[in-house]
Formats: structure tokens, C-alpha cells, sequence
DNA sequence: TGGCAATATGACTACCTAGTCATATATTTG
DNA sequence: CAAATATATGACTAGGTAGTCATATTGCCA
């Protein structure tokens, strides 16, 4: 949690704050993140941020909780459209989601980056705990699909529901590699992560929806 | 490449140097693994590294060969095996590769983190361009099955092809997720890196295949 | 204006890293 | 045995890091 500090701060120096720090996380691990470089760019001193923060894993997770913040009210704005059935919600949660990343790289890039953090055990521990509840939520989906008949019996929920988040997951590095996307190099100039307009991703969605829909239906 | 002084080195010296270089890259990534934790376990001055290897750089990517090349090996066995269709020469790679994962958890912690490799340039560059060797050997085999009138044509074969190997991805994170492995953790103690059978392991994989399977069938 | 509280500072500590190199010790060869 | 070659050494350089803290500055209020 930021400090008293930083919260009475001036909004403008603030958020100026935020922006190069968010930018420096978005494009670094949290190991290779440097506060130096931050307060550096900003022409501040180093005590400052000790001053907001209590270290820098205070400031990484404050980071985090904010771009998790801003891709939430994208989620929820799907939810709040209203839904069909399970595809016509998974595709617009989807299309969200791309929204999310065209529209705010730096937090979208901060997030891919803790989704991967390995290295430092504690967020490690979290990034795990959000991919187990992004699981249990789709197996609840799934779960609905299943009462309904709609969904393969031989195969256990939790399996599919795996499925579908591996599929989902791996569609950010299929737009990468194939269109030749640098996600990192985007996020440092806070640039879109795709070169693609919504309506293109969206057309490759749709191809791995029929894929998916396809291979976990009844 | 190592240098001469390296490959002259008595046997037994030399195994033992890999094998304690190979853990620690195997558990940490390159910017964190230390060439000071390897000479500190080892008991020998830090120097000799250098009369090994260049840099750090040349020994990581004598490490990364040796392990492409056990990896290989497994794989070299499962084409020669003999198999009668694509799926089933699916299922037989897929084995290969998980008795390589559990017969050498470092090499394949040490590959797995290579894929992972985003925070130094070069080794990005190489990471990216496995996947897309195994991209594109995906799409040789899936062109055959489209061919054969196997393949559903309403989505292109690069597209096919890496959900497949999207799924392929996904499985060792399932395995992980499902019954609370820590891959890292293994790989430090040379444990295999799933506490689980070949056997229980290749029912999960066919669970993927089957959904892979009926998912981009004609 | 004086005084108090909030904020900013940057030199400094302690620690880590990769890589160098002149020197010392083995080992092999003539 | 001696000389030449191969190998091992570790103090050292140059650079980076997070975090501390006494001091300085700023802004506000009476």
C-alpha cells in the first residue's frame, strides 16, 4: 500500500509518478525493473520513493492492483451487456479483453509479465492464485454447460476448463509470432500491443471459439 | 562453444561442472542464474570459468545445446518407433516428451525456461524462433492431414497449427495447476518434474487429443 | 513573520554481479 | 630433470542494485 505520502500528493505529480513507473514494470520483470531508472527518468531523488512506497515490492503490487483494477471494469462492462449463452459470453468477455490490451498496453503488458514472474517466490505464489481463479470461474461456466447437456461427458470439468484457458491464453502469442508483434517494445512506447484493429483479432477469436466450441461440446 | 581448455578437462571435472551449471540455469533464469553460485558450490575459483567459456552468454548456450540435443533424441526415437497416422505420431512425440521431462528434469527445466526468455534480446530472439520451428513443423504435418481431406478448411493451417501447440504448452501448467508440482523446485533437487506416472500422465494427454482432435476435424 | 509539518534530497551503506589478468601450480613432453 | 605447456587461482575492476537517513527545502497556518 502506497504511504500517506503519496496519496496527499499532488495528482499531476502523482500520476506522473504512476505513468513511468508502470512503464518501467510493464516492460521489465520485476527483478530487472530498476528504481533507479525510475527516478532517474523522473528527475526525482531515490529517497522519494521511499517516501510513497515501503519497497519495492510495495510499489510493484500497487502497480499491479490498479492495472488489475482497470482490466476488471473491462470484464464487468461485458458482464453488464448481457449474453446469449456461454460462447456469446466467452466471446465478448474476449473481446473485452482485447480492448483492454489495445487500449492500456502498459497495464495489459504488467500483467502478462506477473502472470509469468517466476523467479521471486512471493509473487510467484500469486501469479498462480490468479491463474487457479481465472480456472475455478470457467469451470463454473462449464459446469452450467454440462447441467445443460451441452458438454462432452468423457472428459472432467477441470480438464476442459483448463483447455479453454490454454487456448485463450495462447491466442496473445499467436498474434504475436504471427504478425510479428514485439509486445514489450509496444508496451515501452505505449503503443497498442497489436498492430490489428479489434475487428481483425476478433476475426481470429472466433476461429479458436469454433475450434474450442467444437472440440468440448457434446 | 567451450573452449579447448574445457573439452580437455578430465571427464569427471568436466561432468560435474555441467552438471552443477546445469542446475543452476536450470532453476533460475539467465539474468539470475550466477556463474559466483556455480564456482561457490563447486569449490573452484571463478577464473576457471573463463578459461571454459567467453562469457556467461557461450556457457548458457553450450548448456541449452546439450539439452536441445537430449531432447532430440527422445524424439528421434518416437518418429523412428514407426506410427500410423498423424495423431497417433502425435500421441507418440507427446510420450517422448514427457519420459524426456521425467528422465531429465534439468534439461527440461533448462528448455522451459529458455522458452520463457524475454528480458535479454538475443536469447528472445532465439526463444522466439524455436516456437516458430515448431510452428512450422506443425503446419508441414497439418497440411498433410488438410490434403487428405482430415483437416476442417474454414481455418487456415498456421492458425491449426497453433492451437495445437498452444494446448501442447498448456499441458505441463495443467499438470502443475492440477496436482500442485513445483516445477522449479524439482528441477533444483533433480526430481522428476511431475510426481505423477508416464501412464497418468498420458490420460490426461489424450483427454487433450480427443478435444484437439474433434475441435479441428473436417 | 515565525513556526510547524509535509515533502524532497542524495550521499551513503551493504551487497550483488560479470569479467580480467598476472601469478602460481600442475602436468606433460623432450 | 628441465623446460614448456596446460590449468587453476583469487584479488581486483567496474558496474549495477535496493534501501537508509540526516538534512534541506517547501508549503501552510496562525
Amino acid at each position: 500500500m502506497p504511504k500517506k505520502t503519496f496519496l496527499q500528493l499532488d495528482p499531476e505529480k502523482r500520476n506522473r509518478f504512476l505513468a513511468v513507473a508502470m512503464k518501467e514494470f510493464s516492460t521489465k520483470d520485476f527483478s530487472k525493473a530498476s528504481i533507479s531508472a525510475i527516478v532517474d527518468e523522473l528527475g526525482i531523488a531515490k529517497g522519494s520513493v521511499y517516501q510513497y512506497f515501503k519497497d519495492k515490492k510495495d510499489l510493484y503490487l500497487h502497480l499491479l492492483a490498479l492495472a488489475q483494477q482497470v482490466k476488471l471494469s473491462y470484464v464487468h462492462q461485458a458482464m453488464a451487456d448481457g449474453y446469449s449463452d456461454f460462447w456469446d459470453l466467452f466471446e465478448k468477455m474476449f473481446a473485452s479483453g482485447i480492448r483492454f490490451d489495445l487500449e492500456h498496453p502498459r497495464e495489459s503488458g504488467l500483467l502478462l509479465l506477473s502472470s509469468q514472474e517466476k523467479q521471486v517466490p512471493e509473487l510467484a505464489k500469486q501469479a498462480l492464485a490468479q491463474k487457479k481463479q481465472a480456472w475455478e470461474m470457467m469451470q463454473g461456466l462449464l459446469l452450467q454447460e454440462l447441467e445443460a447437456g451441452r458438454l462432452r461427458t468423457d472428459l472432467s470439468v477441470p480438464f476442459l476448463a483448463w483447455q479453454v484457458i490454454a487456448v485463450s491464453v495462447g491466442i496473445a502469442e499467436y498474434l504475436t509470432l504471427n504478425y510479428g508483434v514485439d509486445y514489450l517494445e509496444n508496451a515501452k512506447n505505449n503503443k497498442p500491443a497489436y498492430a490489428l484493429s479489434e475487428a481483425e483479432i476478433m476475426e481470429t477469436v472466433r476461429g479458436m471459439i469454433a475450434v474450442l466450441k467444437k472440440g468440448i461440446s457434446a
